[in-house]
DNA sequence: TTTAAAATTTAGGTATACCCTAAATTAAAC
DNA sequence: GTTTAATTTAGGGTATACCTAAATTTTAAA
């Protein structure tokens, strides 16, 4: 049983978090309508995410990010926001590009690398699309 | 006909790339056994990369890389020690952990951020491994 | 309350990427 | 010319990821 997310998987473990703060319950269908997806690959991909232990399923319910699950995702979504901003403001790069890069790149990316971006950038709170970047676990501790 | 290499293709694309100069002539067996594979699979994964352009097949000749090919396993190897490079010397990231990262995200990056990183670093030509940095098509171009 | 609609899962199929072993082929070396 | 070595082909296996159609289960409406 692997631990590690195939790129598929961890868009739609984003796709469900994101998706979490929008409704009260989310059910594949709505994951399947945002992925353009039919409910059946939602449901199978979904059926992954649970055996990986990212989260619970409730059928009818709608689905739960366990802790293991919300850890990666906001990882994966630092990584993102951390490179992109970084990328951003000090390569000198367009924030389309350097965005798209981020998605291609974001689940490959280590901790210590995307925490060191993090500390030269002055641990910014958001990145340049306005949205919230999730702390790293280790990152800032040296602040304290 | 699908252009992109997968990360598996582009192994196979640098090792042949890396045999090519140490011996003279390449078949799949040599390429087998550096990358612990069965003759077959390799055989196999060099008719899919001759498909893409890649590399010419000459049996009992030996492999050779295309234009393509050479340029395209040019730039993976470019990524990856430019990444390197910027990632252990600015980021304090160990030599290690920056190489392995960089192995991961090789083919991920885009030439906007990979030549603003060699602009950065003034344009090294070697990476810390002392091994040669291929230069970029587009990049130093406004130092002319 | 029963039934119809909606959400969901399961079953069965397709395609691609990798890998394997065993058998066939082909070139090179003796 | 045969044998040996390199190579490819044939036939299978697994994993990811998608699909449609059918079955299931819940919710909601009549």
């Amino acid at each position: 049983m692997n631990k590690l997310l195939t790129r598929r998987e961890a868009e739609y473990l984003k796709v469900a978090f994101d998706l979490s703060s929008e409704k009260t319950s989310v059910g594949s269908l709505d994951i399947a309508n945002r992925l353009g997806v039919s409910c059946a690959s939602a449901s199978e991909a979904l059926k992954r995410l649970s055996e990986k232990g990212m989260i619970i399923r409730e059928p009818w319910r709608g689905i739960r990010l366990t802790d293991l699950g919300l850890k990666e995702v906001s990882r994966i979504i630092r990584n993102h926001r951390i490179f992109e901003t970084y990328v951003y403001r000090l390569l000198s790069v367009s924030l389309d590009e350097a965005c798209e890069c981020a998605r291609r790149v974001e689940l490959h990316l280590s901790d210590k690398i995307v925490d060191s971006m993090c500390r030269i950038l002055g641990h910014p709170k958001r990145c340049p699309h306005n949205k919230n970047i999730p702390a790293g676990v280790l990152c800032c501790v040296e602040l304290r």
